[in-house]
DNA sequence: ACATGGGCGTGAG
DNA sequence: CAGACCTCACGCCCATGT
């Protein structure tokens, strides 16, 4: 089903506006597709479901960024398209060489001769929870609190509760939902002994999270002359008898068709794929790409209405055209899966290349507060993070300072120092630098994260088992210390053995869109720049004294240190707090004007037939500026020195603006259009001559 | 050309 | 009583510096 443009057209227009409204819980993996057997998704009604999530989001902040985030996809896959429709025969051609090669030489790595048993715990906090409480048992019960929830029952999940779902809307969906806090403590102790039954089959399995672990069962299968779906079941049956938990399995040849088939028959169930390359390939003709480890809602959505791949078959069929628009690696990725490879490999410890500690708080107009309260925020933080970076023993030199402002958007500042620090008093220090540099914000997030290890500690590889849902909830030190104590608690033998969750653990990452081999005109990486509506775009300042405007910004974050040091004083600043906005707002009246030409019918993008809402005001800017970065490059390239409009003018008002406003990331929408200059490298130029 | 730094998006639970 | 949409890690890209 593809809405892609009524979607955010009012809703007399789209008379089910629900229907586009994807989130991670009601379009997860278990969601996705069709086959409603397993997972708890029976009877589940999703379109009531996608309508109450819907309701209860419209019209918040949330709601309005994460349709910024939508736009700004869809955006990137009009893009995609176009690139992909204007490849000449000629270069598909050399590309489906690319991949067909390609193809071969990844097929020669396929490696049958091993079995991967992926486990994975049923609902593992929830189950937790009710053994411990045995009158919550058959109840719907959700793990987590009004503001986001990290697993729910069965029983819950049959009204559409959700991991990662907030809890206000599960009480929404099903009233009589019971919300237990979370608690590490004993999920630590019975992680511990479903690891303890893992051991027995395989002493270096690589625990995922505290409820997956991945099992090479290889020897244990030939030592006893028995199959992977016996090691299974035993293994099941063993983890419930000394746990009272009932898990699912998958065995594969491989660890990234293990967990698709740990999934296949949840709850309480298991799944084995032989090691035949018929089986395999038979098994991922159908897959839908949602199902594999790595593919997520953007991935999905890209492969499949840029170049309509919905199972990972489809993938080998569209090699070529994947070869031609994303990146090696990529690429390389997207025909594994296509082959249904994965990495059979026990990895010799992975080490951690971060670590990170942040919090959201409720949004404080009074600025006094605010501050006062990020003061203590950022000190605490600073203090679990330290907590956390010693006892793993890192140090590391690059410190980023994370921020999520009032209106959802994100931002991160980092800082490289000369020394490694890992003490809360530095970690701190720094933070506060690059805090107050962004002050005038109002914040409802903020994190701390260190990179850059001092290399040489060859300690103990990283606890994946921190990266769950789950820490955040006890979110204060509480839960961190829990975390942590996992590490000690946890299993000291299979701690060395990190797990790559990835599988292939193939950097996909869909926003690159670079292709590979000699440049060809498909290269253009272009996409409008849709996501900061703080900063710059929707400026198309179309009046010459907006530059004066421009010039104030820095005065204003003067303006903020001395506010941030009278703190107490009364503040005229809740203003400035929104200055960001502010000026965009009156900008997008102004060049709405401006942009009107283009749009028939006030909808549709008369050059290229886009469709977009009049209310997506910075938007439809961003894509007009595409159509006039266009224009300017074909004239630059014809060398044609003819003087500026009014309107060229403006953008570039607005480039130096942004630039200078440290916005250039998303500048490259713009660039490498074919074979031409990039764009920003001929505003340079301009600007230079003039 | 290559290394480094900074910023951001993505995925997972 | 209303409001309440997370946390963590990773890898890519661009820009800048050498």
């Amino acid at each position: 089903m593809e809405r892609s443009d009524g979607e955010c057209a009012s809703s007399s227009e789209n008379p089910r506006p629900w229907q586009s409204y994807h989130t991670v819980y009601t379009n997860a993996k278990a969601v996705a597709n069709e086959t409603p057997r397993f997972e708890g998704m029976d009877g589940v009604d999703k379109e009531k479901v996608q309508k109450v999530v819907y309701e209860m989001s419209k019209g918040s902040k949330y709601f309005e960024n994460e349709e910024r985030k939508e736009a700004f996809i869809r955006q990137k896959i009009e893009h995609m398209r176009a690139r992909c429709a204007k490849l000449t025969s000629l270069v598909i051609s050399h590309y489906q060489k690319v991949a067909d090669k390609r193809i071969l030489e990844l097929e020669a790595t396929r490696d049958l001769s091993r079995s991967w048993l992926h486990v994975d715990m049923d609902a593992f906090y929830a189950a937790v929870e009710t053994l411990s409480n045995p009158s919550l048992k058959g109840k719907p019960m959700a793990v987590g609190t009004m503001s986001m929830i990290c697993t729910a029952n069965y029983e819950a999940r049959r009204f559409g509760v959700r991991a990662a779902m907030p809890g206000f809307i599960a009480r929404k969906l099903c009233p009589e939902l019971i919300f237990v806090p979370t608690n590490f403590t004993k999920y630590t102790y019975y992680s511990d002994l479903t690891r303890k039954v893992f051991c027995k089959y395989d002493p270096n399995f690589m625990a995922a999270s505290l409820d997956e672990a991945y099992l090479d069962i290889t020897e244990v299968c030939r030592e006893r002359g028995i199959s992977g779906i016996e090691i299974a079941e035993e293994l099941r049956t063993s983890v419930y008898e000394e746990a009272g938990l009932t898990c699912s399995a998958g065995v594969a040849p491989n660890r990234l068709l293990a967990k698709v088939c740990s999934d296949i028959n949840k709850p309480n169930g298991q799944f084995v794929l032989p090691n035949d390359r018929m089986a395999v390939m038979t098994f991922i003709s159908s897959l839908p790409i949602r199902k594999i480890g790595g593919i997520g809602k953007v991935t999905e959505h890209i492969l499949r209405d840029v170049f309509g791949i919905n199972t990972c078959e489809e993938m080998l069929q569209k090699g070529s055209l994947l070869c031609a628009v994303f990146s090696h690696s990529t690429a390389d990725f997207f025909l594994s899966v296509g082959l249904g490879l994965g990495s059979t490999n026990t990895p010799q410890a992975r080490f951690r290349k971060s670590i990170s500690s942040e919090r959201t708080f409720s949004v404080t107009e009074d600025k006094a507060l605010l501050y006062r309260k990020l003061d203590h925020i950022a000190a605490e933080i600073a203090e679990m993070l330290s907590a956390d970076m010693q006892k793993e023993g890192l140090r590391g030199r690059t410190l980023t300072l994370k921020l999520k402002t009032a209106s959802f958007e994100v931002r991160t500042r980092a800082v490289t120092l000369q020394k490694y620090i890992s003490s809360s008093e530095d970690i701190l220090k720094h933070a506060s630098v690059l805090l107050k540099a962004e002050l005038p914000v109002s914040l409802r997030l903020i994190g701390l994260r260190v990179t850059q290890f001092n290399e040489d500690k060859v300690r103990a590889p990283s606890d994946p088992t921190q990266k769950t849902l789950t820490n955040f909830m006890t979110s204060g030190h509480a839960s961190k210390k829990i975390v942590g104590d996992q590490n000690s608690l946890g299993s000291d033998i299979n701690d060395d053995c990190l797990i790559d969750d990835k599988e292939t653990s193939v950097s996909l990452d869909v926003s690159e869109t670079n292709n590979y081999e000699f440049g060809d005109p498909v290269c253009d990486n272009s996409l409008p720049d849709l996501n900061d509506e703080n900063c710059s775009f929707s400026n198309k300042i179309s009046e010459v004294e907006k530059i004066h405007e421009n010039e104030v910004s820095p005065l204003l974050e003067g303006n903020s240190l001395v506010l941030r040091q009278e703190e107490g004083s009364c503040c005229d600043g809740v203003e400035e707090v929104d200055k960001d906005t502010t000026p965009d707002n009156k900008v997008g009246t102004s060049s709405n004007q401006k942009d009107q030409f283009i749009w028939l019918d006030d909808y549709k993008c008369s050059l290229c037939g886009t469709e977009m809402p009049p209310s997506f005001i910075e938007e439809r800017q961003e894509h007009s500026d595409f159509h006039l970065a266009e224009r300017l490059q074909k004239e630059e390239s014809g060398s044609d020195l003819r003087i500026l409009t009014h309107m060229e003018r403006c953008v570039r008002t607005q480039r130096d603006h942004s630039a200078s406003h440290r916005k250039r990331k998303k500048q490259k929408l713009f660039e490498k259009e074919g074979t031409h200059i990039p764009i920003d490298m001929f505003f340079a130029k301009r600007n230079r001559n003039f």
